[in-house]
DNA sequence: AAGATCGTCTTCCATATGGG
DNA sequence: CCCATATGGAAGACGATCTT
């Protein structure tokens, strides 16, 4: 199964094919640990070998090697020399020799890079590259404890409570200490954003977690919440207001030019973007307030950086995070994804919830476009004709299998395996062009449209249906529609520390605990 | 080990055909 | 009616397997 970075199996696969080649006498994950600056290190060296005294650490990737970007590469030996310090000191060596191995996948070729280091230089590095963590680290912890005390006593922004409010609250905030997942129907006109807003954001610090995430169906409730943040604020007696809230915006609504195509070829505030992110990065973390879409706007457009990627950023250091749900929910979310790759626990609000069963549905299907293929395939160049010429004739073939009547969609029982391959060998040779080729808009649309379908046709089983349909000659579609998004949404839930689903109207509870995959016992 | 044979898949070209 | 799409055939490339 092709993907233009390897994916985790061939990883492991690349890894165990270059350890078994090695010979006896070497260790493969040798454990290293121990302590620098206060800091407990841990980590895993793939080979380590004692008679030679080489260290190596294996990074597969695939196609030319040129195209791992420099920070990439800089980052592996980092990683290594890190190794090659803790290695040295367990082991009590003078100098060591440390080998990145970058290992082609697709070819089965390594590509070594090989030096040779003293202990004292790596543990000096070592103890460089400590400090800057731990000072950032104790800031962080600093930041915790006063976001914290403030959470701790927050204050409601009114006098009192609206009727059955303190209800709401209580339910909310009992919710999030036992790190439940709740379905909660309020009626409108109970103030359901700061009625929630408020006891979950009280409750984190009783809860132990690190993060909030609102998240929203429409722009409109993001704006509301985005309020409440505002208005609790400005209801506190102190000036201090140590909580970084986020405003998540759309790719669309945030991009200075549309008309681009999102690389660093081509669009003026990708080229360079990981030079100037750290000042602009600064900029936003100091900037005591929220970062709504305007503000980051202003910072990014400082640093002549892309304001929807500052916001990607942004959203490992915010404490609140309000956006559109499909910031947890889609395939590839950045907000689960930051879960997971911290440990967060994380407390998730879904305003409007009851809108997250379409959602999810639209979230998890796709539909691949056979005019789309028929346009490109007339401008294509020379290397890419054969594989578009291939899926092409994969078309007619569906289409011949599929005759029995036209017009009326028809419903397939399993996928087509031909233009599947078809496919597959496309997405390949896309990616390849594009990589060594200026950027081309049509293309990379192509690219992303059958890479959506084929990540989707590797998981399709019950839940989907497949959909061929045929609105007349060259415009004929396939489209996986998903129905039931449980199946997907299920470790979305189980990701989060706590989960509170709200809205007008979300019975029969149960028709909706099933269809997103929420646990049994959720209420 | 080189060559022969066969089947499959491409590529290229010619031609039929349906939709606007 | 015209053009883009659809399709079939021929030639060639490629790989697997069998034969000498």
């Amino acid at each position: 199964r092709y993907t233009p970075a390897p994916s985790a199996e061939e990883g492991i696969a690349g890894h165990q094919a270059i350890q078994s080649r090695r010979g006896y006498g070497y260790k493969s994950e040798h454990l290293l640990t121990g302590e620098c600056m206060g800091l407990l290190l841990s980590g895993r060296a793939d080979i380590y070998n004692p008679h030679r005294g080489r260290l190596e650490e294996i990074k597969t990737h695939r196609g030319d090697l040129s195209r791992i970007r420099e920070h990439q590469r800089a980052l592996h030996r980092a990683q290594l020399r890190a190794y090659g310090a803790l290695l040295c000191r367990q082991e009590n060596r003078k100098t060591l020799e440390l080998a990145l191995i970058y290992y082609d996948t697709g070819r089965d070729k390594e590509t070594p890079v090989v030096e040779t280091a003293s202990a004292e230089e790596l543990w000096q590095e070592l103890e460089t590259l400590c400090s800057h963590y731990k000072a950032w680290a104790e800031q962080e912890e600093h930041h915790r404890e006063q976001r914290n005390v403030l959470l701790s006593g927050l204050r409601f922004p009114f006098p009192a409570f609206r009727p059955r409010q303190r209800q709401l609250a209580e339910t909310v905030y009992k919710n999030s200490v036992k790190s439940g997942t709740l379905l909660l129907e309020a009626p409108t006109g109970l103030g359901k954003t700061l009625g929630t807003l408020f006891p979950a954001l009280m409750a984190m610090p009783a809860a132990g977690q690190d993060r909030l995430f609102y998240l929203t169906c429409r722009n409109t409730a993001r704006q509301l919440a985005m309020d409440a943040v505002a208005r609790l604020r400005s209801a506190q007696a102190a000036q201090h207001w140590p909580l970084r809230t986020l405003e998540l915006v759309s790719k669309d609504d945030a991009c200075e030019h549309p008309d681009k195509a999102c690389h660093g070829d081509s669009c003026p505030l990708a080229k360079g973007f990981f030079d100037r992110l750290p000042d602009a990065r600064a900029e936003a973390a100091q900037s005591e307030g929220t970062l709504d879409q305007h503000t980051l706007a202003k910072i990014a457009a400082g640093h002549d950086i892309c304001p929807y990627f500052l916001a990607q950023e942004m959203a490992r250091w915010s404490d609140v995070v309000i956006g559109d749900v499909n910031r947890l929910f889609d395939q590839s979310a950045l907000l689960h994804g930051l879960i997971r790759q911290n440990s967060w626990k994380a407390s998730v609000l879904v305003d409007e919830a009851h809108n997250l069963v379409d959602r999810g549905r639209g979230m998890y299907s796709v539909r691949l476009d056979q005019q789309r293929l028929l346009r490109i395939k007339k401008t294509a160049p020379k290397p890419l004709k054969s594989a578009i010429d291939r899926t092409a004739r994969a078309w007619q073939s569906l289409i011949r299998d599929c005759q029995a009547d036209t017009q009326s969609p028809e419903f397939l029982e399993t996928l087509p395996t031909q233009l599947l391959g078809a496919l597959q060998a496309m997405v390949s040779n896309l990616t390849d062009y594009l990589a060594d080729n200026p950027p081309d808009l049509a293309l990379q649309e192509l690219l992303f449209e059958s890479v959506a379908f084929m990540k989707l046709a590797d998981s399709f089983g019950d839940h989907s249906l497949c959909e061929f349909q045929r609105a007349g000659r060259g415009r004929a579609s396939l489209t996986i529609q998903n129905l039931i998004p449980a199946d997907f949404l299920r470790e979305r839930f189980e990701a989060a520390h706590s989960v509170l689903l709200f809205s007008a109207t979300l019975s029969p509870g149960v028709y909706y605990r099933d269809l997103l995959g929420l646990p049994e016992d959720s209420r």
